[in-house]
DNA sequence: CCTTATCTTGAATGTACACTCAAGATAAGG
DNA sequence: CCTTATCTTGAGTGTACATTCAAGATAAGG
């Protein structure tokens, strides 16, 4: 007979940013009140516990991140400009330092791996989600002959998914924009 | 006028496991003294606090990595052989599933990032001289005509942990030996 | 073999944490 | 406008944690 007055989309992606800059464990649930607004009884309402509130923020994280593929790789423009242009958002990402230079997927799954099944289950799910759009990308990018490399389309999608994850862990400890740039290039060159 | 019982070595080699499977803040005190026999006074003694544990273990884990390091890229071998059957032995830590699947470094890096200064400094400092050791073999290469690439050394290097570091972590979610080859494989031939 | 400095032991301490719950507030239905 | 279901509030609870410390054990020096 009453609505919730929060707002859960901003509440999962403040907790999302607290996760994405203080990793799991140290993102206490006092953290997360005081990030989202919310008193703990409302977040236990909602979200049944911390391990809820890590799961539904990775669900929004992904939703996000879908968004802006969808939107980046529109498919009546050629692949391989907006494949250049995505790398370059990520260094952009990697500089700034903000909570955005890491990938929640990757992060979460480096520190909580073998910890928890569920929560390995959602984020292999998602990781293995993001290589499969990837693929779909080199594929269509393979079949409009801007790529003529002999690997597969997922071979591709390996690669640069697994290039990424090394340069955003690269850019942890050397922010340089020129190194990071040249990187990026050397990324770029090895899938076209 | 009473000498230490335990040995050092190992009890760093211990924790040094410990947090590369459990991570920093993960690995308790308890578990600390479950895995290296000691009791929290000798290790309080001998280390300080959990921080000084760790650093400690970061050290044990850079001197026995140098020592493999070292051991395997010997100056009078030529360099590619030997970046290969390096690739090789991460490619199998990595579906090996035990401990040193991951590095302890980028691990911590990824957890820690933004929360220690010191902390920070010692993972970075480590990161560096990695990549170093690194850029000394590729410049050896150029200079063998190993290697004909237009790239420098440093940029090889780069790009060559750069991807380790990504294979890593890629290997979290898809530990199939194929596929892991094959990336392998490419990164291999991007830096021929 | 006795002294003494140092190590070892493990129970104790204070703190920070995830989580609960009962009381209070508020919106929808009648 | 009253009822009632649901949300909000925040103090409270039990647990797990990092750390301490005083008592006991043991090796080296004289």
């Amino acid at each position: 007979m009453r609505v919730a007055e929060f707002d859960r989309e901003f509440v999962l992606r403040q907790a999302m940013l607290a996760f994405m800059q203080f990793g799991y464990a140290k993102t206490s649930m006092q953290k997360l009140t005081q990030v989202t607004l919310l008193h703990p009884g409302s977040l236990y309402a909602a979200f049944g516990n911390k391990k809820g509130i890590f799961l539904a923020a990775i669900e929004q994280y992904q939703t996000d991140r879908n968004e802006q593929f969808t939107a980046l790789f529109c498919p009546t423009q050629p692949v391989l400009p907006n494949l250049r242009c995505y790398i370059d958002s990520i260094v952009s990402e990697c500089i700034t330092g903000d909570a955005m230079k890491v990938c929640l997927l990757t992060k979460s799954i480096s520190e909580v791996e073998g910890q928890d099944a569920q929560i390995n289950e959602v984020l292999s799910a998602n990781l293995n989600a993001y290589e499969n759009a990837l693929t779909q990308q080199f594929s269509r990018a393979k079949s409009q002959n801007e790529i003529q490399n002999v690997r597969s389309a997922q071979q591709l999608a390996r690669f640069f998914a697994m290039s990424l994850y090394g340069l955003r862990t690269y850019a942890l400890t050397n922010r340089d924009a020129d190194a990071l740039a040249l990187l990026a290039d050397d990324i770029f060159n090895a899938i076209k």
